[in-house]
DNA sequence: CGAATAGTGTCTTTGAGACACTATTTG
DNA sequence: CAAATAGTGTCTCAAAGACACTATTCG
């Protein structure tokens, strides 16, 4: 490697003032629960799910007393990422959720940058957009932080009748199109559910995206789900087939998803 | 509004220098060609494609004779950009793209950010991510550009054995991963496509990536796409279908994608 | 006619989808 | 037994997949 420079005289050489850099970095998280209703809407469906999104009013003036920029406005939860704490986005985002939830562990998916200019007043302000799907007895714990003065879910119907902060309209749209993509185009209604759900519970989740007919159809779904690769039945340990009576008296085989990985071709 | 602050106000109130901001932001591509092997491996095959990525031989030196980063490795177009530019990443890597191959229109798409401390000596360093997929004869305008010494084409397989700058082997590894799996859930195949093509040339595109029976055998794929949504047959002006000759002395006849979108359950 | 590419026909097995039926438990 | 959820059985039609056959053109 005789020919090659040192690699600290090649860092030497680097000058980042030669470059105009961004002025801001930040971490935004779509927060996705599933709902269910209690109430009973018609004799034959006695549970009915919706999907919701999280986000935050932004107070009308800082922890320093001083005017919030889009202060008032409805805004997906998220921040400032710091050089200093040498965190990615993704890190960043887990971060934030944990400290807004309580929760850790949260499924999170990074889905976008939004680097236009003007998007931001305030400069060259760089956002990572992720989705995260948060089970709904955690949201119960959430809390206030920071500027954040209010917290709600919203529906996918009405949160666009809201006023949005910044750019937000477009990345929560964005959002909502990757996780209803994603629900039935991979894995994540996992993150919905728990380790082990019913075939009834599966059903139920993906409802809220889909009216395919191979879900809707009960006989076409009950038959088809436990033939699929990537999901598998669960036994207990003296190799029973493990049940559960949590939805109804009859007790109902518990199914739970592997690490097999789904490929499906639009070509098919 | 009179309860929340003037926008100015606001805007005032920010001070980037709070924060550690990035100190460099990057687009990187990961240029994708299907290279059509002319020989004859098969009596009953004639002609077999291949899936190649275009890779760069940074230069040892820079424009003004100093060390070189990561000089004499191969690496994936791309550069810094500049605020001053008010370019976003993506606008940027369409005109790397374009500088670099002299041809517009290319399909580009972002794939993932790399925002890790520590990946690039120079400091906090973020790169987007994207892919690109250029019809092969375009490449063969390729030129070298700015501290790129030499450019070539490698097979996936070849591809891994380089001695690979930055943190560009996992990048590649990603675009890989991204584009195999994007050639047969959505629509992209139609980049490496001309306009209007036949079943043969389609059919020859997503065996680079496929071995599906459903793809593989030729009277279920023959009989399969001229029914599926997002194709269509296409007719000349007349209204007879339009054929060519170019693959074969019997005419075959020409599709092309339209705008039905596709979503593909992989719970069906 | 042979070579080369482009298709089509046919047959068997599997799956989709509609819908009515059965099963398990509680109160 | 009624209510509530969890499934299964059956029937028809459509699609998957294997593989052999036909079509078009050139030289």
């Amino acid at each position: 490697m005789a020919d090659y420079p040192s690699e600290q005289e090649a860092v030497n050489n680097y000058d980042s003032s030669q470059y105009i850099t961004p002025d801001g970095y930040t971490s935004d998280i779509a927060v996705f629960t599933i709902t269910a209703e209690e109430y009973i809407k018609n004799p034959k469906v006695s549970t009915s799910k919706e999907l919701k999104i999280m986000l935050i009013k932004r107070a009308a003036v800082d922890a320093a007393g001083r005017p919030n920029i889009e202060g008032g406005k409805w805004a997906l939860p998220g921040g400032f990422i710091d050089g200093r704490t040498k965190e990615t986005a993704l890190e960043a985002a887990a971060r934030e959720l944990e400290e807004e939830t309580g929760i850790s562990g949260i499924f999170l998916k990074h889905f976008g940058v939004y680097d236009e200019f003007g998007r931001d007043k305030r400069g060259w302000i760089i956002a990572n957009a992720h989705y995260a799907i948060v089970p709904e007895q955690a949201l119960s714990k959430r809390k206030a932080a920071d500027d954040a003065v209010e917290v709600q879910l919203f529906s996918i119907d009405e949160v666009f009748s809201l006023n949005l902060a910044f750019d937000h309209r477009k990345i929560i749209k964005d959002a909502i199109s990757f996780i209803e993509r994603d629900l039935i185009e991979t894995k994540v209604a996992k993150n919905f559910l728990p380790e082990e759900f019913t075939l009834s519970e599966l059903q139920s989740v993906l409802l809220t995206v889909s009216n395919n007919p191979r879900i809707t159809t009960k006989s076409v779904f009950f038959a088809k789900v436990p033939k699929l690769a990537f999901i598998e039945k669960v036994y207990d340990e003296d190799g029973n087939p493990k049940k559960t009576e949590r939805n109804s008296y009859r007790p109902s085989q518990l199914y739970r998803f592997n690490d097999v990985e789904v490929i499906k071709s639009i070509y098919e």
